[in-house]
DNA sequence: AGCACGCCGACT
DNA sequence: GTCGGCGTGCTC
């Protein structure tokens, strides 16, 4: 009988690809397994089974796989279900999800390598100039990739030149797979064992009498090593003895003392459990029996708590209760960069029971972590970590917590799969049979109606721990104070007079400026043209750190121009406000004050964010400026005010969530104030005092949100009413774009009628030089989501079958944020 | 996605 | 003439 297995390939393609197999390899091989396949002329990939069998494909040959590359599966059948699902609802490939789910260094890929033909015999004379410099390197290197061959000859298409020494049997061309994976190895020393014995040792030690540095390392190795078995490692002895490693190696040289390796654990956790009881106030203590009695009927949890309520407190009771019934946890936050206070509350905890996934990790952290889960280790009981956790391959997962539920950056946007974590985890969870918790203090609109509609159970939770009050809300009418003349530069006369109370009282401020979109763009006062990036539409921005001219797209950059581009005028200015132009203000009108800055161009470094957090908890500044980021989990306890410098330009944001965005984004940066027994103050400057929204936030009022943002989605057919689906018409040529564009949505059209919107220029139609336009699918309630997709799949595959659109790539984006 | 193959214009 | 551009089709 003949042995086949379908194959997953980490590229777009929508098909599985079939192997053949002998019958040995079909008796090792399973589901789940990684292989090394050649896929088309010459290049290798890492493919995952999916399923084994003995039905020969009919129109073609199945090739034979190259290598099996693990001894058991690196995931569960269930993963790959999981895998499918994602594929399937967010309308992408299964090699996508493979992609996004393993860990790079799983994912091997073959590079071909060109090596001389020991055999061969040439005569010089009879070569061409390329092919005498790629002999000649040879003779220096044993190998050389494409790549390096391309430097050498310096020219691009280099192919031809290796495929007619091949021929002429002068080279050969390799695959060559590297394993990417390497344990870390730890180095340790012992003595030779000939100087075990007393009588030994004296005698060695007085041979190294005239080697005094020498005959300190091994005294040290022996006051080291007596009464312990524990392996030494040449860390701790040089650091002992403060030797250096040439005296060590001395020693080594005279096989006095032996060298050995031993792999060790790169994920390691060194602190130790400090925090061992949590109690409950009694408002904790009946939200978590309801979360409970939630999870009895196996149903989803929502946890709506407002800020510093306590939720975390919950999730740690809930995690240890999966954790005694010998079950996995995962804790699932929006971004991980900014949570190391909770992490860190974990770990005080749980102690190594926690595994952080990060995607800043490196390559073989990461496969530990992932080993460590896969194998159900006691070290991989509770993992957090940020959306990608949900691909890790659990294997008894028994509670799901996504905290801050709401943030949108759950949802993945470039590249595909294109997943929303938190509905992607209440799958997950589904498959598992564990319970799941969504927590937020503003929970996302979908949320909380799922939840009115007992799709999810609701848990409420609206008293501050310790019955600290939610801080005390001031609306700035900035058009009459602009108007009065009350206003220096962006600053009210109010929130300057609350920042110089604040100071006083030595309490720390913090200034919430929204995004980095609005940094200042340049624009001549003769003529109006400010700087355009050639490859987007969209103008250059300002960055006074480098005094350079950039572009958020594509990172095209210029040096800052002294006249205007187009009219020669000297006379330029920067328009708009971020949150460097609110710094720099703030130094004029606080002298004194310490200063602090949090965005994006602060916080590139790999520990920046640290740096800052610790500065402002320290009190080594006084108030801290930033964007979004100020808003997740950062609980500093001497912040009394919070002053968010502009509401408008959140509410005006061209979207249909931008209401609810501007409510839970307002809320929570009113959460960082007053986290003490003193009540805290939030001020909001704004041109329209009188917005439902900014009436809404500063009452706290999240029901009167929730009920007036859904009448106008019900209005204007948008989520929870409504799906969406969202195609992105993508090309290098605009009419084609257009014309395109055009095709689908009258394709489109023809079947779903009224629910198709657009073509449209997004808000920057050109990226990169290539052009964009939208078109979006609404699909009501009672329309299957299934047929929809299939259909839509159906009128994507004739419309790439249009030659004429070839150029053109569609992107699908299913439930858009 | 990569990569080969094929056709076309622009240069040593 | 060939080199490199891009459009097209295929990969088990």
């Amino acid at each position: 009988m003949a042995f086949f297995v379908d194959l997953i390939l980490p590229l777009p393609l929508d098909k599985r690809f079939t192997y053949s197999l002998t019958e040995e390899e079909a008796a090792f091989i399973r589901p789940g397994m990684r292989l090394a396949v050649q896929f088309g002329k010459n290049k290798i990939y890492t493919a995952i089974v999916g399923k084994i069998h003995n039905e020969a494909p009919k129109v073609y040959e199945a090739k034979p796989i190259h290598q099996i590359l693990d001894v058991s599966p690196i995931l569960d059948v269930k993963q790959l279900q999981f895998w499918t699902w994602i594929a399937n609802y967010y309308l992408c490939t299964e090699g996508e999800v493979m992609r996004a789910a393993l860990p790079g260094a799983f994912l091997l890929e073959s590079e071909s390598v060109v090596k001389l033909n020991k055999q061969a015999s040439y005569d010089e004379n009879n070569l061409d100039d390329d092919e005498f410099l790629v002999l000649e390197a040879l003779q220096r290197q044993s190998s050389m990739k494409i790549r390096e061959i391309e430097d050498l000859l310096d020219r691009k298409k280099v192919l031809p030149v290796i495929n007619k020494m091949t021929e002429k049997n002068l080279v050969m061309l390799n695959q060559e797979i590297y394993e990417q994976y390497s344990p870390k190895q730890t180095r340790y020393v012992k003595l030779n064992r000939q100087f075990e014995a007393e009588s030994e040792m004296h005698q060695l030690l007085d041979e190294l009498s005239r080697a005094p540095k020498q005959r300190q390392v091994i005294l040290t190795y022996f006051s080291l090593t007596a009464g312990t078995k524990k392996s030494l490692t040449v860390k701790k002895l040089l650091k002992e003895s403060k030797a250096t490693s040439s005296i060590l190696k001395s020693l080594l040289d005279k096989q006095i003392l032996q060298e050995y390796f031993q792999e060790t654990d790169r994920v390691k956790f060194t602190g130790e459990i400090t925090n061992t009881g949590i109690s409950f106030n009694k408002y904790q203590k009946k939200a978590f029996d309801e979360i409970q009695g939630i999870f009895d009927e196996k149903k989803v949890c929502l946890l709506h708590g407002v800020t510093s309520s306590g939720k975390t407190e919950i999730y740690i009771k809930l995690i240890e209760k999966a954790v005694n019934e010998g079950k996995q946890a995962l804790y699932l936050l929006p971004e991980i960069a900014l949570t190391t206070q909770l992490i860190k509350r974990l770990q005080d905890y749980f102690g190594e029971k926690v595994l952080v996934y990060h995607s800043k990790y490196s390559m073989n952290e990461r496969v530990e972590i992932y080993r460590h889960v896969l194998q159900n280790s006691e070290k991989g009981k509770i993992v957090i970590g940020a959306r990608s956790c949900i691909f890790l391959p659990f294997q008894n997962l028994g509670l799901v917590v996504v905290d801050e539920e709401h943030e949108s950056t759950f949802k993945q946007f470039d590249p595909a799969p294109r997943y929303h974590a938190r509905d992607a985890a209440v799958v997950l969870a589904k498959q598992f049979d564990a319970n799941i918790i969504l927590g937020s203090a503003t929970p996302s609109l979908e949320s909380y109606f799922n939840a009115e509609h007992h799709k999810y159970e609701l848990v409420e939770l609206n008293r501050r721990f310790g019955n600290v009050l939610m801080p005390e809300v001031e609306v700035v009418d900035i058009k009459t104070a602009h108007r009065k003349r009350k206003m220096t530069g962006h600053f009210s006369e109010r929130l300057i007079e609350e920042i110089r109370e604040s100071l006083n009282e030595e309490e720390q401020v913090i200034l919430f400026q929204n995004r980095r979109g609005f940094s200042p763009i340049l624009e001549c006062n003769t003529c109006g043209h400010s700087p355009q990036c050639p490859n987007c539409d969209v103008s250059l921005t300002y960055h006074s750190h480098n005094n350079q001219l950039r572009c958020h797209y594509c990172g095209y950059h210029m040096a800052m121009q002294e006249k205007c581009m187009a009219c020669g005028s000297p006379e330029i200015s920067t328009k708009g406000f971020g949150t460097e132009q609110v710094e720099t203000e703030l130094k004029a009108l606080f002298p004194e004050a310490k200063i602090g800055r949090m965005d994006q161009d602060t916080t590139r470094g790999k520990y920046a964010y640290e740096k800052i957090i610790a500065a402002f908890e320290n009190h080594e500044t006084d108030i801290l400026v930033g964007t979004q980021m100020l808003t997740k989990g950062l609980d500093f306890r001497k912040v009394n005010l919070v002053g968010i410098m502009n509401a408008d330009n959140l509410l005006n944001f061209p979207d249909f969530r931008a209401h609810e965005r501007s409510f839970q984004l307002m809320l929570q940066v009113a959460g960082r104030s007053g986290r003490t027994q003193k009540r805290g103050k939030v001020l909001i400057q704004t041109y329209n005092p009188f917005h439902q929204i900014i009436q809404q936030v500063s009452t706290g009022n999240y029901e009167a949100m929730y009920k007036e943002q859904l009448e106008e989605r019900y209005q204007y057919q948008y989520p929870p009413y409504f799906r969406l689906i969202r195609l992105t018409i993508k090309c290098r040529d605009f009419s084609k774009t257009n014309e395109a564009a055009a095709w689908l949505a009258q394709a489109l059209e023809n079947v779903f009628e009224r629910y198709v919107l657009g073509p449209e220029f997004p808000p920057v139609a050109r990226i990169r030089n290539e052009y964009y336009k939208n078109i979006l699918l609404k699909i009501p309630q009672k329309q299957s989501l299934g047929k929809t997709k299939k259909m839509v799949d159906r009128i994507l595959s004739s419309f790439r079958a249009i030659g004429a659109y070839r150029a053109v790539r569609v992107i699908a984006n299913v439930d858009p944020q």
